[in-house]
DNA sequence: GCGCGCAAGCTTGCATGCAAGGCGTAGAGT
DNA sequence: ACTCTACGCCTTGCATGCAAGCTTGCGCGC
């Protein structure tokens, strides 16, 4: 799950097992829009793309159709899966969910100290892109951001499901609308309220901005 | 291994695909605690009591391992995920954050009237089920009313996850303890209170009596 | 007796071969 | 001209073979 920052770099992926690389090329071909929505691709194609043969290819594909991104057609191929407007609200929806009850329990279970310091290294991070008009970077430090918050909650299970949840909407970012960059002030606000409301251990707060926060990427969409 | 179908006495599972049933079998047994915490497994074994080559349960391991329900130690075997009281606390928690978000969603969009009369049902299903003091009953009509609501916010992503969670917790409720009888009569208490909160379509009275009903639950853990 | 190395036996990971199923198209029949 | 059928190409699903890795236990040297 972790990647660098940068994560396009050229395909010649030599780590891994055979299955991990057809599964983190595709995957990433996917949500970053190479393979558009509802094309049909076969195991074959990649499998010989990748230099290696059917088997580790048809089990990438597994993993990615339990992800969502990928629908099987029993014998006739693999689509892209089409995502629809709903689908976002969807995702959103869940985001919000979990990141909530993880903000809740780093309240209930005081560990704000120990991670406050990382989030306003990550606002600062923020506002430095916005000052250099940087979209990129500022979508990193935002999943950064999010992601903080969900891991400090130290729940291996919020933390699965945040990053499936992290990788669909990366897709939608990159296939619907890129966030325009006025968009980034107004985020970073709501990412600034979040932080306050850790610090003052306001769960409630917290989970009222995000409803808010999480409606406007709704509207972006 | 081609030879005529003189094993497969046990298992009747004509349907699915072979992979499939190779991934249902597996997990109802590990769910059903047949297969112990810990416990090493390999594919060929499988295989051979399913009567089926290697392939296709090694896709089942694949997915049960993606589930959180096997470990897969490479060129070592699959081990039985050992649950523990932590994780138990994590997958309540993140059904706790699930279904509160999918009551609000049923809430806010007017959904209500659709699925009271399933819940009431559901309600007396239960109650019935405490009058005859059938545990089993019980604890079928607690799955079905939880997932009603989650159905109802139609919500796949939702509906996924809970799916992915029941089972985490099906697990660990056929192997650390199994409800008292006692029990039955306050959840059946929550459960109204929750319904009538859904009635009255005050979705933070949901989320803080589902809170403390699941709070209850994990105590019982 | 004790420690060390090596090999055998298990495991999975992947490649490949084969069969079954779906889909399009061409061709025959009306 | 139109429809129905059958064939061929495409796909996946599964079985099997082979190689590589990890563990373990046995034998050998000390």
């Amino acid at each position: 799950m972790a990647e660098p920052k940068t994560a396009s770099p050229p395909v010649s992926e030599t780590e891994g097992s055979a299955a991990d690389r057809a599964y983190a090329a595709t995957k990433d071909a996917i949500i970053r829009g190479e393979l558009e929505s509802g094309a049909l691709l076969s195991e074959a194609v990649i499998a010989g793309e990748l230099g290696i043969s059917r088997t580790p290819v048809h089990e990438a594909f597994l993993r990615l159709a339990a992800e969502g991104l990928l629908i099987l057609a029993s014998r006739r191929g693999a689509v892209v899966r089409p995502l629809s407007p709903s689908e976002a609200d969807d995702v959103l929806e869940m985001r919000e969910a979990i990141e909530a009850s993880c903000a809740a329990r780093v309240i209930a279970g005081d560990r704000v100290a120990e991670v406050l310091p990382e989030l306003k290294a990550l606002l600062a991070e923020q506002q430095a892109a916005v000052d250099s008009d940087d979209l990129d970077r500022f979508i990193d430090a935002d999943d950064r951001l999010h992601a903080a918050v969900i891991a400090a909650a130290r729940n291996p299970v919020a933390s699965q499901f945040a990053g499936l949840l992290r990788d669909r909407q990366h897709r939608m970012r990159n296939l619907l609308i890129r966030v325009k960059s006025g968009q980034m002030a107004a985020a970073l606000k709501d990412h600034t309220k979040l932080v306050r409301a850790i610090e003052k251990r306001d769960a409630a707060a917290y989970a009222e901005t995000l409803r808010t926060h999480v409606n406007r990427n709704r509207g972006v969409l």
